[in-house]
This record gives C-alpha cells, structure tokens and sequence, in this order.
DNA sequence: GTCTATATGGCGATAGAC
DNA sequence: GTCTATCGCCATATAGAC
C-alpha cells in the first residue's frame, strides 16, 4: 500500500464518520500512523483532501441510479433490480448516504461542480413507465415521484438508523440489522402492490 | 423578547443551518446583536446551549409520530392525516430533519438522554392494522415496516433536497417547491394503493 | 446584565533538518 | 518522503470594569 493510499484510507474514515467540520487532520494522521505535515505534503489543504474522499463517495452512489435502466426490461424487472443493487452497495457502505446528504446540504454548490448539467434520464423512465403502462402492466405514476418514493424506501432507513433503532427496535442494533434485511422484499412488494394495474384508486 | 429569548432565536438559526461542528458562538452573537460574552453568561457553554436548541428540535418532531394514532380510526383515515399533519410540519420548518438526522449521527447517544426508554407504540399501530386486516380494509403488512415506509416517502425528500433538485429538477428551486407540495397526494395514494385489499402478490 | 479585554488551547499549515 | 518544531490564527471560555 503507498502511502497516498494509506492516507486516502485513513481520511476516507475519519471525514465519513465525523464530516468536514468535525474531522481533524491529527486524527487522519494518527489513523493513517503518520504525522500532520505528511498529510499536506500529500494534498496540500483539509479542503482538497476532503474533496477526493468526497467526490470519491458521490461517484460511487450515482451510477446506481442508472444500472437498472436498461430499456427493454419491464417494469418488475426493474423495480427488482434497482432496489436489489441499490441495497447491496448500502449493505457494504451504509454510512455513505448520510455522508453525502450531510454535505451537500453543508454546501449545495458542490453538486454544480459534481454533476454539472447532468441529470437522471427521467424521460427514458417516463417511457418505459408509458410501454408499461399501455401494455396494461401498472397503473399510471408519474415518473419522478415513481423514483424518488422507490429511492426515499431504500435510503431512508440507512440514513436514519438511530432513531429507528431507538424508536421500533428498542436500541438494539441486531434487531436493525434484521430489520433492514427483511427490508428489501418488503420495499419490492410495497412498490409493486402499489403500481398493480387494476387497482381502484382508493 | 427577552435577551434570552433573542440568544435562543439566533442560535437555532445558526446551529440548524451549521451544525454543531460548524457552528460559531460569534456568529450567534452577531445574529443575535449581542457579545460573545454574553452568550456565555446565560448558557455557560456552546454545549449546553446546542443541547436547548436540539430538545427543541426532536420534540417538535415527535409528537407527529402519535398524533394520528387514535384507536378507533380506520386505516384510510390514519395515513390522510399522519402524511397530512407530518407534511404541514415539514413545510413549516423543512431543515428540521436534516439538522436533527445529522446530530443524531454524529453522537447517538443523546437520543438515550432525549427518549429513555420510550419507544413508537407500534403494538397499538399492529392493533389497528390487524383489526383492518380482519375486517378486509387492507392487505397484510408488517406494522414496522409500514410505519417506515410511511415515513421513509415523507421525510427523505426533504433530507435529499439538493440532490433532488439537480438530479430531477434542473437545478431549480421553484420546481422543487412545486414537487414537494404535489407530493403530499403521491405519497398518500401511493400508500393507499399498495394496502388495498385483494390484490394478487406479485 | 452587558460590555471590553484577555486567557488558554487547538487548529491548519509551513519551515527546515534528515 | 518523512520527520520535529513552530507559526499564526481563531475557537471557546473567563476576568473584571461599568
């Protein structure tokens, strides 16, 4: 391992579990076994570390978005992948979406640097969902909220594991542990329940 | 108001929108056209003061959990008026979640101090389910996760807000309003529909 | 109660030896 | 490339005049 990576390593760590503000450069260095000016040596400010590590974790976040968007799949399909994919990069980075959330909503402008005029292709899902729809396979849901309930069911509970630890699951972390992994049939279902063709609108 | 009443003002602005890590008694002390000195003579430390500042928070959070949750309404009627009172409150003051969310984070042990042993009644939730389950008002559904779900399609959007509005929403501020205020009948159909009776497992 | 002035410590960052 | 030592600043907090 360079020590660049050691460095990163250590950063990735501490900055994830404290934020920008409440992270400290001796507690990277202390983590990484080397001392402060080793740190600047390597990447000059907190700032331009900070935003490696950053950048770093969005990327990683953002293609999941796209990976199940493969046009000829329908709409169970779908669901099934994205939210199956989905699950298993938080199972394996479970702090990375409030790490993100966190300082994007310390400093929005962040994501202009980040995405630029990139966007999720809501039209591709709009007409996917109208083929669905025709074909008399779900009722009809407007795109955008389709995405952002199916990704609020996902990311929330990770997001907010205290306080559903402490207010359905009596603080204890097995029982979370339990919770999210029944989690993710109970998300598919509740989606495709909801966008079952035929339903009465109730 | 009263000077204390003033110092409280200015420091929930600045510590919802900072953070405690972010958060500077100066700048509370400008804001409230006060001297630092004086923040300290009435709370003593920066500590104490953000501890004022986010009991406040959390309990203005809580009481919505129970609020819809009277026996005898059936399951229609309960979802109306949680995603209802919930979505007026989000309104209101849409930092809430995030300010409260990010502190839990960062040291969940103040959820110990702030809730003790009190938990979600989510018996009383499995009890009204379960009686309109019998009844055939809905179809079966974990109380826990319905809960969650519930909350999860309220409370992320406003958490995610800047990430919504780039990814989905060209960086306008003005659509993200729009969508939020459409969202509060999303959201409720959406339940509703995935609860209905007598709809094939999919 | 409210202010000015200051103590005290920790932070990011740099200088310079090796 | 890596270290020790230290600079300069800014943070929280306190002392003491009014």
């Amino acid at each position: 391992m360079t020590t660049e990576e050691n460095i990163l390593n250590a950063a990735r760590k501490v900055f994830i579990s404290k934020g920008f503000d409440g992270a400290r450069m001796q507690e990277i260095a202390n983590e990484a076994g080397i001392n402060k000016a080793l740190l600047h040596y390597y990447f000059r400010t907190k700032e331009r570390l900070f935003e490696q590590i950053f950048s770093e974790a969005f990327n990683q976040i953002r293609p999941a978005f796209l990976a199940a968007l493969q046009p000829e799949t329908d709409i169970k399909r779908f669901v099934r992948t994205f939210v199956t994919s989905y699950f298993s990069l938080l199972n394996q980075m479970p702090y990375l979406p409030n790490f993100v959330i966190g300082e994007l909503n310390r400093d929005p402008q962040r994501l202009v640097k980040l995405l630029g005029k990139q966007q999720i292709p809501v039209e591709a899902i709009r007409a996917m969902l109208q083929r669905e729809i025709d074909n008399n396979n779900m009722h009809y849901i407007d795109p955008r909220h389709f995405m952002v309930h199916t990704i609020s069911l996902i990311v929330f509970p990770f997001v907010a594991r205290p306080i559903i630890t402490a207010l359905f699951l009596d603080h204890n972390p097995e029982a979370y542990q339990q919770f999210i992994n029944a989690r993710q049939e109970e998300v598919i279902s509740f989606i495709l329940r909801s966008i079952e063709p035929n339903n009465a609108e109730a």
